[in-house]
DNA sequence: GTGAAAGCGCTAACAT
DNA sequence: ATGTTAGCGCTTTCAC
């Protein structure tokens, strides 16, 4: 039988009531009393239970709040499905979720975002931000202010976040070069279409790939690397102007958004090349690219999951300060024709 | 607000206890009050609150048990740990899990076990165990006498069980073989390496190996198909004699357990002959040898998921008979040098 | 500074 | 056949 604060109260000889208070760091108890009681509670190895946890606190539910930066973003669609499960499993135990989107990643729209974030006062946050100074900051009082951060599919630097839920690019854009170093073992001309130079996660897809190619010892020449902006005509455009300049291209990278315009360009330039064309994540129209055979494999990350461990992890963190969390790598997910699945 | 029993008590017209009464289907109620009741907490779009219904009941939890056919099995290992994952997330409501583990697949020790486990009346069990009429009978009966079932990993056919929770083995077959086609391009003299005959699971992951050949439009030969029994030392003997009678393999398909030992088949007698090496499932020895470079990629299931969720859908049906539920299909995991982690 | 009591939603034992 | 009550573990309010 797990130990109740009942037991606790007994043990020290003091009230139920009393016990919660020093539980809670509520001041109003006598400080040796307190002393007392904490120790026993760690001897007796006590957990509060979560049932009787929820049904008191009913009045006052867990309120977790989102950003996310998922407009006009078909990837978030799946994290924003996996809060919304999440929220579902655990409204019973009073957690409510909301979820504030905003447009891309610039820099005064989060900043402002998290502000009024904070001024809402969540029990705890998911976080899917820019990792710079100013944010970084804003983060750091947030958490000061007692609010419970996790950084979603994102992480930010030395902040004192409870975890990171997402993916590891680098390791990511690694295995995209394992499985180009698998289908070829001829020279690869390679074209690199990122997001943005700026995005850690883009570079870091970047950077795995071509320690892989290294690793992998696949002969290869980077053709060119440019941005795509996440926005297809862009990507398009860039992308045909390359392949039609350098003929020789054999393999397509893309870390980043702009997958339908690069493949677009692909399939006009590209015609009978046998072109390998590698991309990041499975939105819809991802999806139907690979059964086209345009797209040779696409490395996906789990978003349903993120979203649903970033609001568990918080909720059992908040329900009871116990156990370290750890961080939550999801896993590079090696997507083909075959397991595209739908 | 959500809608509690005392709401339609006090809509009926009646007491809390009567309530209950017809909620839970008890005999003792007037059936023209009863019927009242169901329409009113029908209307009022009633669901039990779980931290009440977890607190109430806590004196008979929720007992669960899981049948694992995991003895000397390695890759049952994350089927436990999700179990019991799954378990620790929700011992405050009431759950607690039995494993029982059985070597292999005889039929007469599940029998048996299933037997044992019908008189030890568990809320809900999580089987994994063979597809054959007398079992399936025996599930009939755990089933008829009240007890929900949930099929793990194997699915049992025409039975009455709540919902199964694993892997697509043709789908995984079919990947395998969209994989040996982006990597190769010329005929493949492939050798089949499968558990046992009657495994349906393992059928099925040749016949979607061979489906996804011809689908890729791959050419190739079958050496031969044969048993390894599950059996590493088998599947080292048999795997050498053929590698030795037929040089001209270059793909080892090994659809179950027993990767160890054609991988010694294969490390001694396919030196320098560019053999690709597919297999199924990433227990710590095949994580090796895809490390080591003798496995190009094997195809894993999501073993861990498996048991947590299966623990998961039996809690939530079992305190909330609602939602219908539907079957949970892990995804088939491509897992090369790269991603393979640990 | 501390204890006692009420109540969250539900079930079960006990009354009527 | 139905209503009443106690209690699961916890928080909170109200006394003292």
């Amino acid at each position: 039988m797990a130990v109740t604060i009942r037991d606790i109260a007994k043990k020290a000889g003091v009230s139920r009531g009393t016990v919660d208070r020093v539980l809670h760091n509520r001041k109003g108890v006598n400080e040796e009393v307190a002393q007392q009681v904490r120790t026993i509670a760690k001897e007796l190895g006590f957990i509060p239970n979560l049932a009787g946890k929820a049904l008191a606190t009913r009045k006052q539910p867990l309120r977790i709040g989102c950003l996310l930066p998922s407009i006009g973003n078909p990837f978030f669609v799946d994290v924003i499905a996996g809060f919304r499960q999440a929220e579902r499993e655990l409204s019973d135990f009073g957690v409510s979720v909301d979820i504030y989107e905003v447009k891309s990643f610039d820099r005064s729209v989060h900043l402002h975002m998290i502000d009024q974030l904070h001024r809402k006062h969540y029990d705890g946050l998911c976080l899917t931000t820019i990792d710079v100074e100013p944010v970084i900051e804003a983060v750091d009082r947030l958490t000061a202010a007692g609010t419970t951060v996790v950084t979603v599919n994102t992480d930010i630097s030395n902040t004192h976040r409870l975890c990171y839920v997402g993916p590891d690019y680098f390791l990511a854009g690694k295995t995209a070069s394992g499985l180009l170093a698998l289908a070829c073992k001829e020279t690869q001309n390679i074209l690199i279409i990122t997001g943005s130079f700026n995005m850690k996660g883009h570079q870091q897809r970047i950077m795995g790939f071509l320690q892989g190619l290294s690793e992998r010892g696949l002969e290869h020449t980077i053709i060119d690397t440019y941005e795509s902006l996440d926005d297809d005509e862009q990507a398009y455009q860039k992308t045909l102007s390359r392949l039609e300049a350098h003929p020789e291209t054999n393999c397509v990278y893309i870390t980043a958004a702009g997958v339908q315009g690069a493949c677009r360009a692909v399939k006009q330039a590209g015609k009978g090349k046998n072109l390998k064309v590698l991309s990041f994540d499975d939105i819809p129209s991802t999806k139907d690219l690979v059964r086209e055979g345009i797209i040779t494999c696409t490395l996906c990350q789990e978003p349903h999951r993120q979203g649903y461990e970033a609001i568990q992890k918080l909720f059992f963190h908040l329900m009871n300060q116990q156990d370290p969390v750890v961080d939550t790598i999801t896993r590079t997910f090696i997507k083909i024709r075959e397991n595209i699945e739908d």
